[in-house]
Parts: structure tokens; sequence; C-alpha cells
DNA sequence: AAAAATATTGTTAACGTTAACATAAGGTTT
DNA sequence: AAACCTTATGTTAACGTTAACAATATTTTT
């Protein structure tokens, strides 16, 4: 490997001092054309590449902004990095990305590491698993500018950037309860994740406004991923047939793609037998089997929103802590088996 | 904000050297157990947390791979990256994330921010819109490890991970012929992008060895956007009826996406009158209106792959540069028309 | 032409860490 | 007890850059 050129070794090419060259890299202060010109010339010439690492220890800041999302796959994800990505860019930041693969142990350790390599921010999706929060606190309290986003802790002092969950579960569940459904169950998320407690909540309120009978029993602890969905709902058909639910709203779509595999496993359909829907408009969503009924979350706009906020509370200490919230929209297909008056 | 904790501060409070410090938190060299604990416990009192900057600049080494891709929201690239940062995660590698957006400009500008962001090495798949590689050579010249992968560039130097793009387009070429096609059409992505190029030689080698004729007229420059497959298909379509194309090979999936929507837009039948194909196998295409068959790839492994030959890259200068391929599958769906004998 | 203002360049130290070498303390061998 | 290891710790300099201040050259003002 070459020698790495350096500063130094311009100025020492054209006879001048570091900063001059400095200067002229930078194109800050004062400093004479020509001279700008020759040390730029001489800069290519010598096939300079400049050292952010140095300087990111001087100005105390690295451009770099860290992203931990649980899951990857789920195609909600791409989008939202895709916004953060655009974001972060146009405001020359890079994004160093970490997958906690919804593990609280792995999430820990990704901020440790962030912290460490000095992030100017941090953008979480917190972890499935998570149940404990002094990891955040703990990179808070040392300044480190903290947002979060579709998956949120609150109450830690940091912005936070969401869809109205808790609304968006209620009218989804209000919409199964207008068609006719009463017996209705959730297929819910760790409570432990706001997204999980909020839905449910939402999901409660729906029953509770209008009117039916809350059954603790349809209320199944549940989780994120596919294979959760599926678990839950084969669980649910083991039930005595009186006993089953008819409408099911599970806590995201890829939970629902897993109730809709089990339920048209053992020979049922959707959504004469069991309404379903589900819940962030998966990519694969209108195209399952049975179309799925769900919500459709702004995960681009998400992920924008987020790290403008993110780039203010960086930029600006001063930057008003908010909870900012993005509409929702419900989007009605086949598997919730409304049937359109048109 | 509070002052950040250094490891002079440690030492000033234990009344030691920076250097016994630095040795008992690396858990190298010789230091004396007790001194070590009281170190360890002094650091977590104050709350230090490591500064990876000043590390990566003394040791020239920051433990970062930058990784650059074109299209974060095929479904084929996330996947990639889980694999990448499954291995670099192993490795104690962080990644950068950086987007090229297709776009030529942005690949070479990420090129050069993480080149001079110290990343330790590269793992590049290539925009669409490149078409000239010097700035992969100018990197490589640097001595900064690269390796690139799906959409290689070759005869630069580097080592290369893809699959073998030329047979299996073969290959799904052959099926068509296979099942009865003779006149068949290919919407090929820009040749100056490895998979552009051995695709588009796969799906003309098929036909040679089949002794069918290759009309120019079906090779329709497109891209790899589902909008591309879909204005390519729609100029297919105005063609007169005699001088259309009965199968289509589409250059990747989202482009069959966008052909098969054209096509069913135009109340054609898949496959009774066009026959369609693609290739990555995307999440969607067992999904799709008519499931597309296609060819899968093995994302995850390729990241995984290409992870651990760049990781190679970097801490052994003498790893033998190679191409590896990876093996393919064709999956048969309906999109094709092949009637299974069972 | 002296004084003042401005433009340009230079010097020193700092960012936080570790590599390389140096020293000291204690223990062993002969 | 002199010579020699070990083990533990310390000192100095370096990584590549820029901030803060200092100095000099040039231009403008009076």
């Amino acid at each position: 490997m070459k020698k790495r050129v350096t500063v130094k070794q311009i100025a020492d090419e054209i006879g001048m001092s570091m900063m001059t060259v400095s200067r002229a890299l930078n194109e800050n202060g004062n400093i004479n054309k020509k001279t700008r010109e020759k040390v730029l010339k001489t800069a290519k010439k010598l096939g300079y590449i400049p050292n952010f690492v140095a300087k990111s220890l001087v100005q105390q800041k690295t451009f770099t902004i860290g992203v931990i999302i649980p899951e990857i796959t789920h195609s909600f994800f791409p989008e939202v990095i895709r916004g953060i990505e655009e974001v972060a860019y146009q405001s020359k930041y890079q994004i160093i990305l970490a997958h906690s693969a919804e593990d609280q142990q792995k999430e820990k350790l990704a901020i440790r590491t962030l912290a460490s390599k000095r992030v100017d921010g941090l953008l979480i999706s917190t972890a499935q698993s998570v149940t404990e929060f002094d990891h955040y606190q703990e990179v808070v309290s040392h300044g480190l500018p903290l947002v979060s986003f579709d998956r949120c802790v609150y109450d830690i002092g940091v912005s936070t950037v969401s869809i109205d969950d808790e609304l968006s579960a209620e009218q989804i569940t209000e919409h199964l309860i207008k068609i006719g459904y009463k017996k209705i169950a959730h297929l819910a998320g760790p409570v432990t994740v706001s997204i999980g407690k909020k839905r449910l909540n939402g999901f409660k309120k729906a029953l509770k406004k209008n009117k039916l009978v809350l059954n603790e029993d349809f209320i199944i602890p549940s989780g994120f991923q596919e294979a959760d969905g599926y678990n839950s709902m084969k669980k649910l058909l083991k039930l005595p047939k009186t006993k089953r639910p008819r409408g099911i709203v599970a806590v995201n779509d890829p939970a629902a793609f897993g109730a809709m595999k089990a339920i048209l496993e053992e020979g049922y359909k959707i959504p004469e037998d069991f309404a379903l829907v589900g819940f962030s408009d998966d990519i694969r969503a209108e195209l399952m089997e049975v179309p799925l009924t769900t919500i459709r979350q702004p995960a681009y706009e998400l992920g924008r929103i987020a790290t403008q906020k993110l780039i203010a509370h960086i930029e600006n200490s001063k930057e008003k802590v908010e909870e900012i919230i993005l509409p929702t929209e419900i989007v009605v297909r086949s598997s919730c088996g409304f049937k359109s008056s048109s």
C-alpha cells in the first residue's frame, strides 16, 4: 500500500505551512487565490484523500449517524432507511447501520459501540425483546442526541417520531366491528414495546367504545414476526368452535401473514371464516392470497422526519424535544370481509 | 453536555499513568490484576466511553466497512445487507451504508466520502448508470480493499462475488424454449453493468444453442426498475400482432413486474398470450397476480460471503483475489406456462 | 510617510489514544 | 550478592488534522 498523502506532504511540496494547506482545502478563512489553486493542484497531483478520522478527533464531530433497526427484512424498514439516508445525505452525514435482530443484548451492544465510534446522533427503533431502557438513558445522559422512531421510548427526554398507533389500531378494529364482527381477537406484540402496548390499547378502546365485552382470552401474546402470528393463530384454532373469535386484529402485517397461513392451512376461508387485518401495509399485503386490510404507515416520510429532527438536535442543543405523530390511512382490502357499496 | 471522560481522567483519579489505564482497558500486555480491577471500576464510576476515533487514528484502522448499494427497496438488497451485517458483526466491524440510488455521481461521491472516513474496506454493487470505473480504480490503487458483489466490475484486480448470471439467464431462457416458445424477447438491463451484459449474453446463448434466430428488435434496452419493464413492454405491445414476441425474459423481477402490469393492463393473459420470466426471486414474485417464474439468488449468502472475503482482504493483504460464484436455482411458477407433469 | 486596517501566512498546542522504548521493582539463579 | 529474568509501570512521540493566537506582508487611510 502506498504511503498515505497528508497535509504535511502537500505543505512540504509547495513550501508552505500545514495551516495554509488546511485552509486552502477547506475553502474557509482568508487565503490567497493563487495559493489555494496551487494547493488544490498539488493535492490532486499527489492523490490526497482527506482524513476524516483526524478531523473528527479535532472537531469532536464525525458527521455520522447511528441507525439501529430491529429487522431489516420487514419491508417497512428499508423504506424508512431510504428516507433516513436521503436526509442524512443532504446534510452530509453518513449512516452506520446496526441490526439488533430484535435482540436486547445486540441493541445494547450496538448503542455502546456507536457511542464509542462517536456518532453525532442515534436513531433507534426498539427491538422486540427490550424490557428496560437504561441503555438509552445512559447515552442520553452523556449528551448524545437520540431520536426514537416507530417503536418509541417515552419519558426519557428524547424526541419521538411515530404514527398514532393507538388511534390507528382503534380505527382498524372499529372497522371490523362496523362490518359486524363481535368476537374479535388481538394477536398482540410485547407490551414492553411502544407499538405493542399502544396497538393493544387501541384495540381495547375500540371494543369499549362499541360496548363489546373484552375477552381476555382473545388477547394472544404474540410477536412481530410471521412465525409469531402463525403460532398464535394455531393456538386460537385449537379452541372449540364456539369459543373462537371471528375477527383477528394482528399487531402487524408479518404476524397477519403468519395467521393467514395458519388459517388457510387448516382449510378455513378468509374472510368467510375469519376476518383478518394487519398493520403497516407491508409490500406483500396487497399481493397475498387474500389481500390484507391494513394500516398504511408513511415509512419513507417517517425516516425523513426522524432524521431531520435528529440533525436539528445535533446542530442545535436547544432544539425542542417533541413527540411527532404522522398520519396513517386505513387500506381496505378483502381480508376484512368488507363489501364496498359501489 | 457533560465533559467527556478520557483515559487521562481515569489515570489521574487513580494516580497512575495513561498507559497503564490503556493497558487495563484493553486487557492486553502485562498488568497487575488489582490495578486492572481498579481501573475498570473507576472507568465505570466515571462513565467512561472509549473513543474509537482516537484509537482509529493511532491504529490506522476503523473497524468500519463501507457498503454501497444501488436500490435498497428491491427485496434482494435488504437480504444481502442482513448477511453483510451479520458477518461484519461477528468480526467486530460496523457498516456504513450508502445508497447510490442507481446514480453514478452519487456512487462516486460515496466512494470518496467513505475513503475519507477511512473505512477498512468497501463492498459495492454498481449503480445502473455507471459507465466508467476510474473511481473504483482510484481507491484500489490507494490500497483500499474492495469487493464487488452482485453487479460486479471485473479486471480491476478486486474479488467479486456473484451468481453465474450468464448461465442462469441461459437456463431460464432455455426453459421457455423447452416449453415451446420460439419468439422470445429480452427486456435488457444496461450492458455497462455486469449483470445487464451477462444476462443478455445468456439469453443470446440459449437462442443460439437451440438454433433460434436472434431478432435484434427483440432485445429491448430497459432497466432494473419496475417502470423500465413497464415502458419496454408497452413498446413491445405496440408492435403489430404478428411481429410480437410470445415469451419475455426480463432482466430482473422488478422489470418483470412492470411488464406484467403492462400486459394485464391491456387485457392480455399470462401465460396464454405472453409467457414471462424474471430474475432474482423478489419477495413479491410468488405473490403476483400471475406468480412469476424466476431465478432464485442466495442473497443472504451472497452478503455473507462477500463480507467474509472483504474481511479476509482487509486482514491479510496477501489474500487471493477471486471471482466467487454462487449457485442459483430456477423457480418455476405459472407465468412461464409450464405444465408440471404431475 | 506614519498609522491603521486588512489580507495572508505561520506557530503552537490540542483532540484521545496507543506503540515503542525505558525504567523500576521484585524474584531467581548461581 | 552479583547477574539475570519477570512483571509492572512510566515516558515520549506519534496518528493527521484544525483552533487559537501570533506574526508578517500588503494595502489603505490620513
